[in-house]
DNA sequence: CTGAAAGCGCTTACAG
DNA sequence: CTGAAAGCGCTTACAG
């Protein structure tokens, strides 16, 4: 009966194996020989006082954190669950530890206080959470750096795992220009500063261009990736009588809001105004109805930027750009039966 | 144009300050009077350096991490976005940092590896994300626990923030015996070990007898909060010819699954079948026919575990169990116009 | 193969 | 108000 003292350290466990804390340490890590009666010795004096080596201790000893820092703009949507998930995943293959700073859009905090090279071997940093002036800043001073969803500042070369954005909105609205002859399409931008909505304007603009449909600036407004913002949005065209036989929503989350602003507004979907999304998060299918959108391996994003940053951690030559597909998902908010 | 090295270190800043790294820390932490003077060229060469202390020093020096950690069987489905978006904004306020680990369900993980008092400085944990046993040892050792949707092991008294499953699952239920007259009422369980399973079933069970409805143990399978399974459960019984008018699904990722199975099935919500949720995830308003479910003030609970968890680790008194109270939400998947 | 000792970068009594 | 020094709990050359 040894009850788990919460302070044994490294010394208790060698004096109860009458050995060194040098060959325990040994033990522990693996680092050198030892003599294997010995060796079973020191297990089963951390067997039996459950020791847990301190982190802080080894982390001042090593130089090195064996933790993964994520910086995001918020926690919110549909979207960042299976990112977390992706990145959960790759954080444990790989053994590291996760923390995690949501920055508030504001990048309120000073940057090297809730993560850095202080309490972290390097960073993912997703669009939008952190300024290109600290993000050359930290990559320049040789910090480990993965960017998500967001392409590296002019002139620096930091990975970058993100999605194929402007192909998957090209292909989304050709899909409702070609097969269902709208030709009046909203846009709803997402975050100011968020690439992917660039990106995903851009599809939009190329394939109103292809098509010879004259852009229209009444035609986009700001949907913010979010639901309320969006029906906002689709409010005030109601009121200002825009005429529109299309919205691009620009995620689906902010799909929802537009949904709902439509119908609220007497406006039937997909027959007055088709409705597509982008992400095809979980429940896109379920919707009302079936929101037809481009699918983002966003798990996958998750997984492959920690394994990224891992290679960059360990010097490890890395891909600068991970660029996953996209996919259209056809259901029937575009007018498919 | 001092540049940002990143090895800087507290004898640097008390090198190029002309003081002692004592007086140093003192203006860093605000721990002892001293004179401005002094102290404003101490703040002046840390600016200049750019230093931030080592987060892995002060832990070991201070012993205390000012982290705390989440322990979670998972990652998925909407529910954990609104949870964590609450925990981060708790974690934020209090001024500690966030160490997340999912266990998986296998509770794979040997409980010390990924989180404990070696790395943080207490642990938020999620129902059936660790077993009874390490609660107990854990708690026993001191070391400051909150659980989450989970009452604690008999015995032992550990903080618990939780939600009113059982009375906002009786109110659902005797809804739609009462209002919309059904007495076949399917209810799918969620996961095995997952305590608010096991209330909402209570809730079940006691508005069937207070209204004198057999109760029929074919009308129970397993949804485990989990839109495929709950997919499955449902395919079963139309396979089987099950007779039912109502499904109580367990919660709202569940209730996607059915409406889909329904849907394939040829039934007609809620005309055929009665479905109704729980949580009120942030699309449940969207899916066809919207969801009448129950509202679980998920991201208060979030933060309120936060705040107790933070007490706990100070020593300030606590409140032993937080139940916030939910609301039953009407939409149409119940059968209300 | 193993131990004594220095060092990781801080904090905090203890003197003054 | 300020500094010298011990100590937090590990890892890792350096000897042997």
């Amino acid at each position: 009966m040894t009850d788990p003292t919460p302070s044994t350290t490294i010394q208790d466990v060698a004096r109860h194996a009458g050995v060194s804390i040098a060959t325990v340490s040994r033990v522990l890590n693996g680092t050198a020989p030892v003599i294997p009666s010995t060796a079973a010795r020191v297990q089963q004096a951390i067997r039996e006082l459950q020791y847990v080596p301190r982190t802080a201790a080894r982390v001042l000893a090593r130089r090195r954190t064996d933790t993964i820092g994520l910086l995001l703009p918020e926690i919110s949507g549909a979207f960042f669950s299976p990112m977390l998930r992706g990145i959960e995943a790759g954080v444990r293959e790989s053994g590291y530890a996760l923390l995690i700073y949501a920055t508030q859009r504001a990048a309120d905090a000073p940057l090297y206080r809730p993560l850095g090279d202080h309490n972290t071997d390097g960073l993912l940093v997703f669009t939008d959470s952190m300024d290109d002036d600290d993000i050359v800043r930290l990559h320049r001073a040789g910090f480990p750096l993965v960017l998500l969803h967001q392409t590296p500042p002019d002139g620096v070369d930091i990975p970058v795992v993100t999605i194929e954005n402007k192909d998957g909105a090209f292909k989304l609205v050709e899909h409702i220009i070609v097969e269902h002859g709208r030709r009046r399409i909203g846009f709803l931008r997402g975050p100011e500063r968020h690439e992917d909505s660039a990106w995903r304007e851009r599809g939009y603009l190329e394939a109103l261009a292809a098509y010879d449909i004259p852009f229209d600036p009444g035609l986009v407004a700001y949907g913010e990736f979010d639901e309320q913002a969006a029906a906002v949005a689709i409010n005030q065209w109601l009121l200002d009588g825009v005429e529109f036989d299309a919205v691009f929503t620009g995620d689906d989350d902010a799909a929802m809001g537009v949904l709902h602003a439509l119908r609220r507004g007497g406006r039937r979907v997909p027959e007055d105004v088709a409705v597509i999304g982008f992400d095809d998060v979980p429940f896109a299918p379920y919707v009302s109805p079936p929101l037809t959108t481009v699918r983002a391996p966003t798990e996958q994003i998750g997984r492959e930027a920690v394994r990224q940053l891992v290679r960059v951690i360990s010097g490890e030559p890395v891909v600068p750009l991970t660029l996953l597909p996209t996919e259209l998902v056809i259901r029937n908010s575009c007018g498919c039966p």
